[in-house]
DNA sequence: GATGAATGAGAATTCATTCAT
DNA sequence: AATGAATGAATTCTCATTCAT
């Protein structure tokens, strides 16, 4: 029975957050009300605080749960035989998803979120996809796959921010085309890799 | 006499701007009342209205006001003899400012409300640095004081991303020093440009 | 269920509405703030916000819901088998009832609203009353159950307007009472009908 | 001097009052701002208070100055020879005055100010007009100039009345044209008076 | 006398949170 | 478990009034 009760629960919660993601995305962390989540998640607002404490902890865990989604991709370069084509596959696809705006529009109200507060930012780990990238790079250097002109710290660190500024500039920028950006990043990655 | 009022006026309107400033890197833009800044301006609220005729007015000059700081620095570039060592010296100097979390704070909240908000992407230019630098390179790259691996547009991309990054990861992780991101950005910018 | 919350809504919207009117009354459209009505309904200033958007269209459903009450007096009178003697009590009751102040009060604050409101104005039929007499008056004189001095529009004009002002003149003028109106009326209808 | 103070604060009175009255007609007693006025008068907004006390006070003082302008028409009665045609055309000329709305939108501003406070209600002599036509038509009537198919009090009721509606109907009815005012009343005349 | 900047007391409105059902 | 009505504190904005210059 306690199972039961914990699958409903669990599975509220679910439904809970992926109702709140949505409403981050269209209207920010801020700017988001109960009810609207609510709403989104076709619950009645009082439902809601039995499976959240208050809106900080909706958040949090929000926070917390949308972090471990990130950098899944890169998972795939660990087998990849010909890792500087995956790689930059992988780029192109998170610079066109990016650019899509609503991953970024939640991660820019989570930066901001987590740059204020210590308890934020030690759940997230913003750099998290930058971190499985150094991994991979470092056994992909090791095993013969791919040849760095920088150091893997500094190529992850490189090729991440080349990506993110690419894609935001897709969005800040109308004349920026997202094929522009791809084509640009796959020149960067000439430099950077071999 | 009209003089005098409107100096009045302007100084009034820079300390509002200002104590905004304070509020919005310390509360986030969202987040931040209207009382919050009069507070800080050491004024009353409603003389507040006086300057501005509300708070969507109030933050969107501050905005445009904020947006035209930026970039100045780069404004060095064009008569540096020894371009290269000026661009590292205004990465270091950018990384360790924006390290020094306030001008992130806002940039980031800029930046959420700028991805919601047609108007203020309108107002904002928000790869202003990334223009400048781009420009800086080529005039540079025509006189022969530098040398680039990349295209113009790619190689200002790559460089800007990878101070914001660099920066932000100085906020985000307490292992990685500015001094480390100063020491990568050298080895970045030796790969970049000749 | 559904029945039953829409039925504690409606019920709610009256009570809004039935305190709304006390406040006008007492304080006039205008000055009455939303937390007088609170107050006077008895519930929360929030609460009132969950049965009208806002004080606008709180004013907007309040004028039309009361201006329908006006008028239905009159409905007598198409059964009236005397209908010049129904017609005078119907004027000395209104009289009586204006000159009790509150529906004039009322009626002034609507006036003037609708004067400068366009929407309001539509919404509306401050000659309701004259209409539906006009129609009565018709009827009668077809059935001849009366004799007009007068074209049926003139006359209903000439009633309606001679009971308002009389019934203003009880509030404004102390030496000017209820009888003398009545009286007054009846000599004047005397002219008009027969 | 002390004389040529009090002509300049009169003037300034005047010059307030004239202001007060224009924004009184366009936004409403209520909704008036002292701003407004200051604006209108095209002086400071202190300056007011110099003058007046406070909004209240200026309010009180206007209602008694523009009281005192209503009615003077009707002086052209006890010199008329052909009483009745001159009435005729004097209520002619108020229906298309009111009808021009402007007055009436302050008049029914200052009845909603005096059904509610007494202090104003002793101020304002709201049935002028009708006295001072019943005046008239009692000197008439006895010089012999007019003849009534009513009493004099209840005539001069009865004339005032139809005007105001009548008035009142052409702003509030868009089909009721300001010339079918004017036959209607002519109507109504003949049954009133010979 | 005149100015208009500044103040402070509300006013409308929103929203997280609670609680009776 | 779930509902959604109700609350009350907070927020934006307005405006009569005061006061230093």
């Amino acid at each position: 029975m306690t199972k039961k009760i914990s699958a409903l629960a669990t599975q509220q919660r679910e439904r809970i957050l992926s109702a709140a993601k949505q409403c981050f995305v269209e209207t920010g962390l801020a700017r988001t009300t109960m009810r609207d989540i609510a709403g989104q998640a076709d619950m009645s607002l009082g439902n809601i605080y039995r499976y959240f404490k208050n809106k900080e902890a909706l958040i949090e865990t929000f926070i917390e749960v949308d972090n471990q989604e990130v950098g899944e991709a890169f998972e795939l370069l660990d087998s990849a035989k010909n890792f500087k084509v995956i790689l930059q596959e992988i780029g192109s696809e998170f610079i066109k998803e990016i650019a899509n705006k609503s991953e970024l529009l939640v991660y820019t109200d989570i930066l901001s979120e987590a740059l204020r507060n210590e308890k934020v930012l030690s759940i997230v780990t913003l750099d998290h996809g930058e971190r499985m990238l150094a991994k991979s790079l470092e056994k992909a250097q090791k095993e013969g796959r791919i040849q760095l002109s920088l150091p893997v710290d500094t190529a992850a660190l490189a090729i991440i921010a080349f990506i993110e500024n690419a894609a935001l500039k897709c969005i800040i920028n109308k004349k920026y085309s997202v094929r522009t950006a791809k084509k640009q990043f796959k020149q960067y990655l000439d430099l950077i890799a071999d």
